[in-house]
DNA sequence: GCCGTTTTCGGCCCGACTGTTTTCAGTCG
């Protein structure tokens, strides 16, 4: 189950959802849908709160207020349950059909009487649409289409594999004489978890060659002058919007997003008697282009620092952008070291010289290596095998400037108990404990369970905190408050896995374990060279958690690293 | 429904694209 937080902001976007069904005032659903997010990324625990202390959560007023209080006290919020009733069943599925939207969905639903997303289908092939009003051929063909995109895997795509796809797409654009300057945007350039389209600009006085280029990599779904999408063969969207290079700045800020962000910005705009666009700031009265061309300058024009895109969430930033207060996050190259990687002795596949000689390449000053301990029974590790890669490990030591640390990656059992005792466990240098096993223990348990391995002396990290694996597996039942207490009072830094695959802990818990005084490992838990060069998306996710160095462990020279790791005063 | 250093009422971000509706609504981001 999910936190308080979490539930409350599902109700509330439901709620909005609903109320965008039934019509009626549409800022009425702006707002719920903002109290959502807000209650969502409210770094206190809502249970309990009242009405006067729900208020104190921006976008929470009155009336939401109530509705939360009421949830608080009843688990459910009357007016939901009765809107639920008012509307035909499934109507919000219908809206998942991409083209969809809420109107067209419930007139679906009413006119045919279909009540999910296979019966939609049938209607429509069984020619049901005809003589609807608003429905022509065209609106048949696009729903169909609209179907089984949302069948062929709707969820949104890996963060490397739509880096991948931009960048290749990108590099493409930039070989074209016409093109001026091309980046990704979007929810790739703010590091988001997973990618549900893909945003590419570009500047250039003459868009048509950039469009007709960017044709050439999948089915184009719509095609104008500043816009061209396209689906690609893995089913991913992708945007191409063109500019002219005066606006670059504008439309960079623009199209980074968040749609949130911006609404954020443009207010701050509309404060100012300025209108911001794609195309620039504007005076609102006479139209006239104030600031286009860098977002510096467009950040600067509205009382703004430039915000880095990673926080541009509207979680804060803009009012920390106002105050002057936008930290110094952590960048990849702060990185001194990578303290979770595996080698071929268990489950990785490259050999241990392999990896440090990989890991050298990367400039690091320290390299841990940290295969699998005993009781990840399928990998076959003995007390013997360990004792010898670590004599391995301290030959090769002469071989390369990086101080290489010998550590393994433990098994946390259901009880929190690790593999080796306390003697065996003094020989690492660097212990990471994982939960690899019973993901769906009581949450009460799973919370003693973790306080357990974090009170132990001899663990260093809590790997992957939550073992979620995106688009397969959710995250465990655990209490975060009480983990990030018991981690911060017994100086256990947290993971911040930077496989695509987890992206673990989470970059909407990183804030709150930060504020509870925990320290965190950037760490690539490669299996592979390859992987680590995953270090990217976990800065990204440490930098949405708007951690600065000195919250990371692993950008620590190796005298305070190894202070960190000794734990027991 | 929320909010306030021009407002306790009257605003609330803004533009592109599509289809079919001859002037615009729906959807998306």
């Amino acid at each position: 189950m999910a936190s308080a937080n979490e539930a409350v902001a599902g109700l509330l976007t439901e709620y909005a959802e609903l109320l965008q069904i039934t019509g009626g005032d549409p800022f009425r659903a702006r707002n719920y849908q903002k109290a959502a997010r807000s209650v969502g990324g409210w770094s206190g625990d809502i249970t309990g709160l009242d009405v006067k202390a729900l208020k104190a959560i921006p976008g929470v007023g009155t009336s939401i207020a109530a509705k939360i209080a009421e949830y608080n006290e009843t688990g459910t919020i009357a007016a939901l349950e009765d809107l639920r009733t008012k509307i035909p069943a499934g109507v919000r599925d219908l809206t998942k059909v991409p083209g969809l939207g809420p109107k067209r969905a419930l007139l679906l639903s009413q006119q045919l009487d279909v009540h999910d997303i296979d019966a939609l289908a049938e209607a429509v092939r069984a020619g049901k649409l005809d003589g609807l009003p608003g429905f022509g051929p065209k609106s048949e063909e696009r729903i169909l289409h609209g179907i089984e995109v949302y069948r062929q895997g709707h969820d949104r795509v890996l963060l490397d594999v739509a880096l991948r796809i931009a960048t290749t797409m990108v590099d493409h654009l930039k070989t074209l004489q016409e093109t001026q300057r091309c980046t990704y945007a979007g929810s790739l350039r703010r590091w988001r978890e997973t990618i549900g389209d893909v945003d590419i600009l570009a500047a250039a006085e003459d868009s048509k060659p950039l469009m007709d280029a960017f044709s050439t990599f999948g089915d184009v779904i719509v095609s104008g002058p500043t816009k061209t999408s396209i689906r690609t063969g893995n089913n991913l969207q992708v945007d191409l919007r063109v500019v002219k290079l005066d606006a670059w700045g504008a439309a960079l800020q623009y199209f980074t997003g968040s749609q949130a962000h911006n609404v954020a910005t443009r207010q701050i705009a509309v404060r100012k008697k300025l209108k911001l666009s794609e195309y620039g700031l504007f005076d609102a009265e006479t139209d006239e282009l104030i600031v286009s061309r860098t977002e510096e300058e467009v950040y600067e024009r509205l009382g703004l620092r430039w915000v880095p895109p990673a926080m541009r969430e509207d979680r804060g930033e803009v009012e920390a952008a106002a105050r002057g207060e936008i930290p110094q996050l952590v960048r990849v190259k702060d990185l001194n070291g990578d303290l979770h990687t595996h080698t071929n002795l268990t489950d990785g596949v490259a050999s241990l010289e392999d990896m440090i000689a990989a890991a050298a390449g990367k400039g690091y000053e320290y390299y841990a290596v940290t295969d699998h301990a005993p009781n990840l029974v399928m990998q076959r590790m003995t007390d013997e095998k360990m004792l010898a890669q670590r004599e391995r490990l301290r030959e090769l030591a002469g071989t390369t400037s990086m101080t290489l640390l010998h550590g393994t990656e433990l098994n946390i059992a259901p009880d929190g108990s690790v593999d080796w005792d306390e003697d065996f466990l003094a020989g690492f240098d660097v212990c990471v404990a994982s939960v690899h096993s019973h993901f769906d223990q009581p949450r009460a348990e799973m919370t003693r369970r973790f306080i357990r391995a974090c009170e132990n002396p001899r663990v260093h990290i809590i790997g992957h905190p939550t073992t979620r694996r995106l688009g397969k597996r959710g995250p465990v039942e655990v209490d975060f408050g009480e983990l990030f207490r018991a981690a911060a009072r017994t100086g256990t830094a947290l993971e911040i896995n930077a496989s695509p695959q987890r992206l673990d802990l989470p970059s909407e818990h990183i804030r709150a374990a930060r504020d509870a005084g925990v320290k965190f490992a950037i760490n690539s838990d490669a299996h592979s060279t390859v992987n680590l060069g995953n270090m990217p998306y976990g800065a990204g996710t440490a930098q949405r958690g708007w951690l600065t160095p000195d919250d990371v462990i692993n950008t620590w020279p190796l005298e305070r690293l190894r202070a960190f790791l000794r734990k027991i005063p």
